[in-house]
Formats: C-alpha cells, structure tokens, sequence
DNA sequence: ATCTGTTTACCGACCGGTCAGTATAGATGC
DNA sequence: GCATCTATACTGACCGGTCGGTAAACAGAT
C-alpha cells in the first residue's frame, strides 16, 4: 500500500548503514554504488528502487542518523530546568555519542566539507548548525537570567560550543592526536564553562 | 642547469593558484587536470612535467601557502616577549590571515576532510596540528611560569586554541552563517583568556 | 661565430578504465 | 495484482596518466 511499511525501512535502513561503512572507508566519491550493494547485499537495482540517485542517498544518511541523536538529547535535557546542569548533561551525553558514534562523526566530516560546495548539503549543515547553537543560546540566557551565568553574548558563547565540539573531533579524525577523544572533550566544555560561571566555586 | 631557475618556480605556483581556484569550485575530485590547465594556461603535459601526480599537486599546493604564513607568524612573534602579549598577537594576526585568505582555508577544509583516510595527507595535518600545538604550549607555560596565567594545563589550553580556530573557519565555510569570521574568532579567543588568566583586569 | 648535442619546458592526442545511472526481465510474497 | 525487490547487461561521459614529439636556450668544441 504505502512504500513505508516496516520492511521497507529496514531495507533502506540497510542501505544507509552499508553506505556509511563504504563512504567511511573510501570516502564518497571512490565508494561506488556497486561496493555499497556488495556490502549490503542488496542489489544495485533495489538501491535505485529506494533511493534517487548517490547525492540523495548520502544526504538522507546524515539526516537519518542525525535525528536519532537529537531525539536522544532532546529527551535527556527534558528531566533537567537547571541551566549549568542542563549544559552539564548536554556536554556528556554529546560525548556519549561522540565516542559511540566514530564512524558516524568521520562521516561526518566529510559532508560538511562537502557543504562549503554542494548547496542541498549546504542546507542540512546549516539547520543543524543553527539549531544546535540555538539550543544553546536558550539555556544561556536561562542561566544569564537566573544569575548563574555572568552576563556575556549567549549566542556568541552558544557558538563557541559548537565550534569547540566540531574542532574537537575533527582534528581528532584528520590527524595523529595524542589525546583521548570524551577526556579532551570534557576538558573543552570545563574551561569554556570556568569563562562564563560566575566564580563560586563550580 | 638547475631545474629551479626563477622561471620555473614561478610557473609552478601559477599551477597551485590555478589549482586552488579550480578545488574550490568543484573540489578534489570534480577537478579534472584539464580544468587546472585551462586555468592555469598551461597544457596537461606541462603540469605533469612539473608535479608528479593530482595528488602530488594536492599536497604541494598545502604546504606552499602553509609555509607562508607560518613564516609571517613566526617573524611576529619574535618582537615580542610577554606571554599574554605573543598569545594576542598570534589571535590578531591569525585572523588576518584567515580573512585575507579565505580562498585557502576552505580548501584546507576538504584537505583536512581527506586526511581521515589519506596517508600522505595525514602525516601534513598531523604535523601542522602538532607545530601549532606545540607553540601555544611554549607561551602558555611561560605565561602560567611568570604567574600570567593559571596554572591549567597548557597542552589542554593549546589544543582548545587549535579546536577554536579549526571550528570556527570550517563551521563558517559549511554553513550559511550569521557571524563575521573575524569578530567572532576575536571573541572565542578572548572568551578563552578569560579562563586561563589570572583574574586582574585582562 | 657557427655547428652540434643536450637539457628544460612544454604540448595535446590518446588510451584504458571507472562509474552513475538505465533498462528490463523475472521472482517473491502479501 | 501490485509492491518490492534481484540480477545483469549496457551506455555514455569523464578522467588520470602516458607518450611521442617540439621549440628554445645553452654549452662546448672548432
């Protein structure tokens, strides 16, 4: 009847996974849709059944894992109105999923190089970019309100989460580092948040 | 007599900026050695006479400009002795040449990208990252020596530098942003001091 | 000063191969 | 009987790299 049924998904959720390992391994423009029916083992046909084309099929695999990582922090944060704990449990889960999720993260990466060219993914980086900061800027404010915060640009500070997140793990993927991915991580988010807590002690 | 007379040097870089202009309208791979030839005003057999392979003019293309303007900032540096002071002029002059090389900096996003996979790129990255590193540590220690800044850890500090820098010109490069590439690098600099320095009026 | 050989710098046609996407015929199962 | 595939063969565009050849500068010898 309607193309959704369960089957369905699970084929294409298939597909996306044998993608994510092939783009991950060659990246996107040396993975051929033939490895990705090989890996999956489906047919190269019943790729084209599901998706539209290779652009298509790399676009709805990001946002396809991405929404299940929103959906999970959206609801973490939703047991908590603090706002430091609020950042505090944002910053750990986002960790969480970090290390969990290396193969998603090193994907990652190369999509969002690919945004500074390509205007559909262009698009996807800069609603996730805008609703992350977003999210951020509001639990600021929060905190900015309720003195618990010292009185700074929330949507600058919002920004320089963001951008701690993405230099983190970026620099981790594109070179040798030395250090331990969550560790460095927790210790970004601690000397960001020691700028803007007001100094009692945290 | 010598290959490396001056003409053929500066032939060499017409190839690099004709190469830079072509990877970042199309990137890497949508780049054929013909559109840089076409660019560059030189045959394919010329740019093959001079670089031996597209990777090879790739990774070429990287440390030409990276040396530049390590050079710059070294020779900044030098006239200046006070921790706090070498740290901000590294910032100022940092984002002057991440500003008046916008051009370079959103290829290095793609090369960076491709450094997850590629040895040889790897190995560039890697070597940047730790250059960079290890100089912010230097001042860093001697800043919190001198009893500048609090005694944090420096290696911990420097990487968050690093991580800054890297988040903010990819992130503004990926998506469509809502901040100035200068003013914002500014305040995540300055947002950071404020974390490390010790708590008389910075 | 001219002849000769060598090297550098460059040209562009061409080859071998890859790959996205298409087409189509048939199977499976609800 | 339609949705959901599988299997396979094919097309046409594209592209990295090669290679035979050339022009010009230069060097040494006469």
């Amino acid at each position: 009847m309607h193309t959704n049924n369960g089957n369905s998904v699970k084929r294409k959720e298939k597909i996306l996974e044998a993608a994510l390992l092939c783009f991950n391994e060659k990246g996107y423009h040396k993975t051929s849709i033939d490895n990705i029916a090989l890996n999956g083992k489906i047919s190269k046909g019943g790729i084209y059944y599901h998706f539209k084309s290779k652009d298509d099929l790399f676009l709805k695999l990001f946002n396809f894992r991405l929404n299940r990582y929103t959906e999970q922090l959206k609801a973490y944060i939703q047991e908590e109105s603090d706002p430091l704990k609020r950042i505090r449990i944002l910053i750990q889960k986002w960790g969480l999923i970090l290390k969990e999720n290396e193969d998603f993260f090193k994907f990652c990466m190369e999509f969002s190089s690919m945004g500074a060219r390509e205007n559909e993914i262009r698009k996807e980086m800069t609603s996730f970019y805008r609703s992350s900061v977003e999210i951020f800027r509001q639990i600021i404010e929060d905190g900015i309100s309720i003195g618990e915060f010292e009185n700074t640009d929330a949507e600058g500070i919002a920004r320089v989460i963001y951008f701690l997140s993405q230099g983190v793990f970026s620099t981790y993927f594109a070179a040798d580092c030395d250090f331990d991915l969550i560790e460095q991580h927790t210790f970004n988010m601690e000397t960001l948040l020691k700028s803007i807590t007001k100094s009692t002690d945290v």
